[in-house]
DNA sequence: ATTAAAACATGATAATTGTCAGGTTTTCCG
DNA sequence: CGGAAAACCTGACAATTATCATGTTTTAAT
């Protein structure tokens, strides 16, 4: 078993202000798990007691609308924690997480986390200002799914994921969903994104090639994003 | 100057987890506001440098969006604490708020609160809760905003103002939006807002007298804002 | 390699929503 | 009070988006 003392990851996350001996409290509780693509880590409704740490791989958390279409939230990656505010609210968790390439994770009970919580100030600080982080986030995205149109939402969630992954060697961002989740994210019919992403290849804002996408014309991009 | 330790309005919010020390050392260092129906409290790139106890009214928080609209991203009202968010992150504020009615506030500036936040950690816990209440809130906003239609977010809206003020001697509910203040809830058009409020009207659903609502048809409201 | 299922793609059409334009009513200020 | 401004309302039309139908391509399992 790897040691979180040791794990660069959690530079990535509030794990970082938890002094050494917490960490090796932690290493000691903790249990790894490999995750294949398609899996779901946790549904709707469920109590996952602890937080994940992703180590490698993402993956979607999503939200079942009344409609019956879900609502893709979040994209999750190495280095994120997952799970942290089911585990405050004490509540059954109100979304699902589901592995979009393979992943390897480590779960973090929750009483554990929950003591740290309450005995480190720098760690409940670090935890807050990245609660708070989100909030300011999840105002920009209620924002933008209020008022940007369907192409407009489309184009700024390509720049988003430009943003947020890795390149592969050919230019592609490096991350794997189909046209359907595209949807999911943007809150449209499939078809609605697919039409939209072959307008923008037309138009030779993006390339595809199958699910790779190549940013051709981020500037362009932008612009449309913002309404021009 | 009224005393915080005796102010009953604390009990609605984290506030309540400060021990009567600290709140007599707050009531030392707090300021009492009367805000003006129209006045703004902050605007957006404002450093607030502090948090808002709200005693009395209402304000709307909003967002310019790029297209140049305000989007209403919360209703605040007495017992709400306005501003952590901003005061936790230590950046200006990404909201504006805006008195709906006469407000009284009690302004408590930040290096009090953020000294409380590390110090006690009921307190610092408590906002924690809240904060991750706040982002399970946020999710469904952005479920509701991507998946439902126009007509569905009116109805759900209405019914949030339902639950969350207080009615009128008559039974309308205790708020006072104007009708571009509603479509700037639900991220529309004013005119397609007051197109749908006049069909509601015209079903039954609700009643309208100038700016007063009177919800008539919860469950058809309910049944509507789920896609019946 | 074959084949069934899933994902992708496109056209036609209908429903929803935004925009513009024109009115009426209400509110607010001097 | 009187008048201007703001808010409210409605119609006509255009643009956006969803839905349904159908065919193609890709993926994955045997």
């Amino acid at each position: 078993m790897s040691k979180c003392e040791q794990c660069i990851i959690r530079e990535f996350n509030s794990l970082k202000a938890l002094t050494k001996e917490e960490l090796i409290r932690i290493t000691g509780c903790k249990t790894s798990k490999k995750i294949k693509k398609g899996e779901v880590l946790f549904d709707e409704g469920e109590y996952i007691n602890g937080v994940f740490c992703v180590k490698d791989g993402v993956c979607k958390v999503s939200k079942m609308s009344d409609n019956g279409r879900d609502q893709i939230i979040h994209l999750i990656k190495k280095g994120d924690i997952l799970g942290e505010r089911s585990l405050i609210n004490n509540e059954a968790s109100n979304l699902k997480a589901i592995a979009v390439n393979d992943m390897e994770v480590c779960f973090i009970p929750k009483e554990e986390i929950l003591r740290d919580l309450e005995n480190n100030s720098n760690f409940s600080m670090d935890v807050l200002k990245k609660m708070a982080n989100s909030l300011k986030k999840a105002d920009d995205v209620i924002v933008d799914m209020a008022q940007k149109t369907v192409k407009q939402r489309l184009a700024a969630t390509l720049l988003l994921l430009d943003a947020k992954f890795d390149k592969n060697e050919n230019g592609s961002i490096n991350i794997n969903l189909s046209r359907e989740d595209i949807a999911n994210i943007i809150g449209t019919a499939t078809e609605s994104a697919i039409r939209l992403l072959s307008e923008f290849k037309k138009k030779k804002l993006i390339d595809l090639k199958g699910k790779e996408i190549f940013i051709t014309d981020i500037k362009a991009l932008k612009e449309l994003s913002e309404g021009f």
